[in-house]
DNA sequence: AAGTGGTCTAGACCACAGA
DNA sequence: CTGTGGTCTAGACCACTTT
């Protein structure tokens, strides 16, 4: 049994137990927590920890008095803050951008009120549109406060905005918050999708803020209804 | 200070804080973990499990080293699971129903196959509309396994199904999967929406399990673009 | 009756932030 | 350096399911 360093030990275990789900059908029974705990040498407690995150996922289901078991899963996603690169490779499709446009600009009163900055305040706006296996799947506009990105503009931009925060800027979002809405699209959204004016695609707005809960980007986010779905697990408290 | 039996402690501590915070303003520190420990009379373990559900709600932020506080929360919700009625009442909208359609047929092969029972199993679908402040939000329509729910012909639907399914069949919907995506409404829809055929519109497809993940309904909803959008925290781990 | 998950405790050590 | 949140432990009792 090799232990990763540095990684907390309920995560280590949380990913093991993953592994040996995937290799269970629907509703076999898992370990008792007391077996796993003996097994990997842990706590009952980090075992529980876990399990608590599996059983929010979605992967497991558990019974009091009778034990822990496989869920039938279909979908075993909470919504959890990705990319738009991470989103694709865990959809098992190959990710890429277009940059279409990207400038320097006063935030404005919308923009900046989302970021917390001043509206005469400078942000960073790039728009872009994102590709699955080389088919259009949505048009991406970031704004970032200007202040936190200085030289971005040099940056190649077809690769993850989030990967270029992180290692450039030790920028990383650590929470977000989203708004989803149905929208019909405008004749030049139409046109850079490559599908009909009015068709039907999700709106999706998301503030990313760090660890600190300072906001970081406001991006705006139109996807081609045809070609993506939000799925999710929910649990009652 | 009174505590409510049966529920537990971190539950309990989870909603007192909760309402301490709606006071406090963003950035705000609260009590250390120790601090709340003893003015509780709860171990730290069960303060942190308490301060865990505010912080994947996204209603704090936590800072090693530093403290917890406040987040500068515009929304503290996770994506949970409720019914439409209580999802109304919490937005400070006044639900209701009108029935359009209730029937027993066999359960066909798609809806088999969600429920888990075979295509000549009986299945009650409900078709409802569903307003909010008496306009019409979304059409609904659920098919629950037939054998799980004898009699409900008779029940009242203007009132909310889950409700239904609890008190008079011991039925908890538990869990859910959720496949969200945006479509156009068809003209029948959009009749019954009372919007221009064509508009865009949110379609959530939803089977509900009860504790031990076997399938209880799957319903299927339009929601109005216009009228309704999904508000939500995610998180880094 | 035996075994399971659900809750709770008291104490320990670590990594990190701030004065 | 002190205090904070992050992790982990060993043990206890409860509510519940299954035999």
């Amino acid at each position: 049994m090799t232990t990763i360093p540095s990684v907390p030990k309920h995560e280590w275990l949380r990913a093991t137990l993953m592994d040996d789900i995937r290799g269970l059908p629907p509703h076999a029974p898992l370990p008792t927590e007391r077996n796993l705990s003996d097994t990997y040498n842990v706590s009952r407690d980090t075992v529980r920890k876990a399990l608590d995150w599996l059983h929010t996922s979605g992967a497991i289901y558990r019974v009091q008095g009778a034990g822990t078991f496989v869920a039938g899963m279909t979908i075993t996603k909470t919504l959890s803050l990705s990319s738009f690169t991470r989103d694709m490779i865990d959809r098992g499709m190959e990710p890429s951008s277009k940059l279409l446009a990207m400038d320097r600009r006063a935030a404005g009163r919308v923009i900046g009120e989302q970021l917390g900055v001043a509206e005469s305040d400078e942000v960073v706006r790039v728009t872009r549109v994102r590709l699955a296996n080389a088919r259009p799947i949505c048009l991406e506009t970031t704004h970032i406060v200007g202040a936190l990105v200085p030289g971005l503009m040099d940056a190649d931009l077809t690769e993850s905005l989030y990967a270029i925060l992180d290692t450039r800027y030790s920028l990383r979002v650590m929470r977000a918050e989203q708004i989803v809405t149905a929208v019909a699209v405008s004749e030049i959204e139409a046109a850079l999708l490559a599908i009909p004016t009015h068709s039907a695609a999700m709106h999706v707005h998301r503030i990313g803020m760090d660890e600190r809960d300072s906001p970081i980007e406001s991006t705006t986010t139109i996807y081609r209804g045809d070609m993506y779905d939000l799925r999710f697990a929910v649990h009652r408290h």
